[in-house]
RNA sequence: GGGCGUUUAGCUCAGCUGGUUCAGAGCAUCUGCCUUACAAGCAGAGGGUCGGCGGUUCGAAUCCGUCAACGCCCACCA
């Protein structure tokens, strides 16, 4: 058989994700066993696949494959979210390229756009998702806008209503200009900005050429909307304007002196303007003192009617017109340079304008507080574990959701207004219209209801999709949410630990009284080399697609892994990748070595291959054991690190090395029966990290039945770990490494035999093994170093190997006087702490027999040492 | 402004309740090899006063305090 000698995954990976797709093996139905289920975050359905796509699911599929091996009945529901802010300045943008505005668009219009957008671009990254190699079960592909899922979402809204957890306010909201929305404050960036501070002068009103009140503020172009300015009642600075009333500059108008100690005496002037229909905390101010509040921008950001000479115009270049108009005016007093936070939209960028509007929220404090519980007492577990903290610190500071987006893509609130005032929540239309007629008392058409025009926040979909995904809202009690809910592990982003995480977890307790998942992953963000976070703008991140098609999806998906433990950052660099492949072609060649053999049942079984398999079984036993704890902890990076090891240096550099035939020789049957085992149980190990090379070959290794597949065999169980035999091992490659080192430095070509001497213990038992590894003739324990021979140390034994040219005295004394010098200064230190008495008196036991232990070693090494260096002085 | 976290080899990270797993791993680097599975490889080597300072202790990378740098989250100071 010729196989190449590098690998070529492309046609593998193609190949085995087919049959996997066709022998339904990544279907799940509910069975007897133990189900292990996990929802993905749900990409934007018009999204393209990113690195982070790539991390987050890589870590999916190694543990959804991992528990299908362990004899769980793993599924792993794939689905897209429609994003709805997302999605919709999308398809805004496409319209605006073809010359169309949304405006001129009705809602249904509008919405046809929007799904042929879907349609066209929705699913690529799903099918990116497969060249990964996830193994999802296809058939539950979800939508959180599909049919089930928008029924569940209007259900717990009116549900949520009913239970009056749902209310409809005035409030200042978040208003995105751009998106022409309200954001919840999840979705707002702060970002620090350098403006300016601008120091406005306002008349005393019947005072015109007399003092005048200096507010300082970064937003002159507000002042239209000014209804009072605002000082603390203790501030002997602005104590002349108590009682007075001063005018608005450029606009004219009187506006009262209030009091207040929200006023910061040191900041500024101590005077601060109040304008309520634009800040927050003058909102505040205005509800306590009854001020107006005018409103001044458009939903844009222009100004409106109320904006006196500056109707029309946007706010910023407001802002740069007043500076002018104000200093003509001689109204500014100075404007000094300032740093101060902004919010940002998160999709927008926007710059977000807090706006007074009528939006829809939803009470939280009820549902946080078994959300919270969960997480404190350990029902649901965090990884790593740090990210509790965060969450009690907003759990316990919870504010009510803003769900009211002012946008077409989503669920539209199932909320209908009656022509003479209030409104009712229902499912559709036409229930509507039966809990109206029942609340009022005047005749009613179903078209006079008029149903609101907004849509839910994305997230009011996605919280529920742990539960969605199984139908569990709409039929509660049907087969599927019973068996696979709650869901086991949820790999994500730490950034959505809010918007995402927390809320889901509040559904769970409130739908089903149960947790929606056990355990959280936190992913860590994927940088670049610089350490930016990869992102389509920045054009620093690389194509997914392309990455594969370079290295294979096994050694992507190896290249993530290798460096990125739980919630911590991922600087992407490709030469991992790199790393990854050369791995996949180091298990494709220690195949093509143990195919390549041929077998000769008449021979019998080697001393040496039998010593060598009984101590790599052990090794693979003992490799289990560490592996399984690391899974336990979630601790993927150091679990492939651990196998990539085995692999490699036991496997391989060790094990193969040791029972390898000689060159043409045939093998005997015994040998390779166990080898083809090693192999099999290395490639299950291997299989949820890299599913491809590792079915190619656990396919190859023996003749399998039809729709057989390394997917659906069992992880290798542990078997003996016999330790003194794998610490007897670990003596060994030392004495080889040491005889590999002589070799190397003395120019020694690997053809010519040499002989061995051991002076001190030496074990006997495993010589044939090292004697093979390093062609060694004999191995023979004598009394005293021959002159000429070239040694090392193991321990208190000397290892030395007589040559037949000479060999260069003054180097080797060398050599063993810096030994010497060494081991004395480490002698030194252990007596300084054995001559302590306290150390003696204090120290547990076994450490201090430890360290006499190292005494004697140390001596009896010094004592050799010493002699080796009288030997070869007397002998130059 | 509050909270959390990080700082160990050139890079990315392990190092659990202080002492024989204590200074480690992988990659990178250097040296020698085209040895008949693999140069995407083999064999070997070098490299860190564990961020600074102070303390507790017989003993500190590990515990305590403090400072510094970086990162993240939260927050309405004009």
């Amino acid at each position: 058989m010729e196989i190449a000698s590098k690998y070529n995954p492309a046609e593998v990976e193609e190949k085995w994700y087919r049959y996997w797709m066709e022998n339904k093996l990544f279907h799940s139905e509910p069975d007897e066993r133990d189900p292990f289920t996990v929802v993905i975050p749900p990409p934007n359905v018009t999204g393209v696949l990113h690195m982070g796509h790539m991390l987050n699911n890589t870590i999916q599929d190694v543990l959804v494959r991992r528990a299908r091996m362990q004899g769980k009945n793993a599924c792993w529901v794939p689905g897209t979210d429609h994003a709805s802010i997302a999605t919709e300045a999308k398809v805004v943008n496409r319209l605006a390229a073809q010359g169309i505005k949304k405006n001129d668009l009705n809602r249904d219009e509008f919405l046809k756009h929007a799904w042929d957008w879907t349609h066209e671009h929705g699913g690529i990254i799903l099918e990116q998702l497969k060249k990964l190699g996830a193994s999802c079960d296809w058939d539950r592909t979800a939508f959180t806008m599909d049919e089930t899922r928008s029924e569940s979402v209007l259900k717990v809204f009116c549900d949520l209503h009913d239970k009056g957890l749902i209310y409809r306010g005035v409030r200042m909201v978040n208003w995105d200009p751009k998106a022409l929305t309200a954001l919840s404050d999840e979705e707002v960036i702060h970002k620090e900005v350098t403006g300016k501070l601008y120091y406005l002068r306002y008349e005393i009103e019947g005072d015109p050429d007399g003092d005048y009140a200096v507010v300082a503020t970064t937003r002159p172009e507000t002042i239209m909307g000014d209804t009072a300015i605002c000082i603390h009642p203790e501030d002997p600075k602005n104590s002349h304007l108590k009682g007075k009333k001063v005018i608005v500059p450029l606009v004219g108008r009187a506006i009262p002196v209030i009091e207040d100690k929200y006023v910061d005496i040191e900041f500024g002037t101590g005077c601060l303007k109040v304008t309520p229909a634009h800040d927050v905390n003058d909102y505040m101010l205005g509800e306590k003192y009854n001020l107006p509040s005018i409103d001044i921008f458009n939903q844009d950001g222009t100004l409106n009617e109320n904006g006196d000479r500056y109707v029309g115009l946007d706010r910023f270049e407001v802002r740069k017109q007043i500076e002018k108009d104000l200093e003509a005016a001689g109204l500014l007093e100075k404007v000094e340079p300032y740093t101060n936070k902004v919010g940002f939209s998160e999709r927008t960028d926007a710059i977000i304008e807090p706006k007074l509007s009528m939006q829809w929220f939803l009470k939280m404090d009820d549902l946080a507080r078994p959300a919270l519980e969960a997480v404190e007492d350990g029902t649901i577990h965090f990884y790593p574990e740090k990210y509790k903290n965060t969450y009690r610190h907003w759990m316990e500071n919870i504010k009510d959701w803003c769900i009211s987006r002012q946008l077409w893509w989503g669920h539209r609130i199932p909320a209908y207004f009656l022509p003479q005032g209030g409104y009712v929540v229902a499912m559709t239309r036409e229930e509507a219209l039966k809990k109206a007629l029942a609340k009022v008392d005047y005749p009613l058409t179903i078209d006079e209801l008029k149903q609101d025009e907004d849509v839910l926040d994305t997230w009011f979909s996605s919280w529920l999709w742990p539960i969605s995904v199984f139908d569990g809202i709409n039929h509660p009690d049907n087969k599927e949410i019973n068996y696979y809910y709650p869901t086991s592990d949820l790999v994500t982003a730490p950034e959505i630990i809010f918007f995402w995480v927390a809320r889901m977890i509040m559904a769970g307790y409130e739908y089903r009284k149960e947790p929606c998942f056990r355990n959280v992953y936190f992913t860590g963000i994927v940088r670049d080399k610089l350490g930016r976070k990869m992102s389509k703008s920045l054009g620093n991140s690389p194509d997914p697609i392309e990455l594969m098609e370079k290295y294979g999806a096994d050694g992507v998906r190896m290249g993530m892994l290798l460096t990125s433990p739980a919630g911590n950052d991922l600087p992407f660099d490709e030469s991992m990748c790199e790393q990854g492949r050369n791995f996949n072609n180091k298990i494709w060649n220690a195949f093509r070595l143990i195919k390549g053999w041929e077998i000769d049942e008449n021979i019998p079984q080697p001393e040496t291959a039998k010593v060598a398999a009984e101590w790599f079984q052990s090794k693979l036993s003992e490799t289990i054991i560490e592996l399984d704890d690391l899974f336990s902890k979630y601790r993927l990076s150091e679990a492939l690190m651990l196998l990539y090891k085995l692999f490699w240096d036991e496997f391989s550099a060790w094990y193969l090395e040791m029972i390898k035939p000689a060159y043409q020789q045939p093998i005997d049957t015994e040998t390779y029966k166990v080898t083809l085992q090693y192999f099999d149980a290395l490639m299950r190990l291997l299989h949820p990290f890299m599913p491809f090379i590792t079915e190619e070959l656990w396919q190859a290794l023996y003749d399998r039945e039809a729709g057989e597949s390394i997917m659906t065999s069992l992880q290798p169980k542990q078997t003996v770990t016999d330790n003194t035999l794998l610490a007897d091992f670990e003596t060994l490659k030392e004495v080889v490494a040491g005889i590999r080192t002589i070799r190397l430095e003395k120019n020694i070509p690997n053809k010519d035999e040499l002989e061995l001497q051991a002076i001190g213990p030496h074990n006997h038992q495993y010589d044939c093994v090292i004697a093979k590894v390093c062609h060694l003739a004999s191995i023979t324990s004598v009394l005293e170093k021959q002159p000429g021979a070239v040694g090392f140390l193991i321990g208190t034994t000397e290892y030395s190997i007589p040559l037949a040219e000479k060999i260069d005295v003054e180097a080797e004394l060398q050599k063993l006087k810096a030994e010497l010098t060494y081991t004395e200064g480490f002698l030194q230190s252990v007596m300084k702490k054995l001559s302590n008495e306290r150390f003696v008196q204090n120290a547990k036991p076994e450490i201090v027999e430890g360290e006499r232990k190292k005494q004697a070693d140390a001596e009896s090494k010094i004592t050799l040492l010493k002699e080796n260096i009288a030997a070869l002085s007397s002998g130059k």
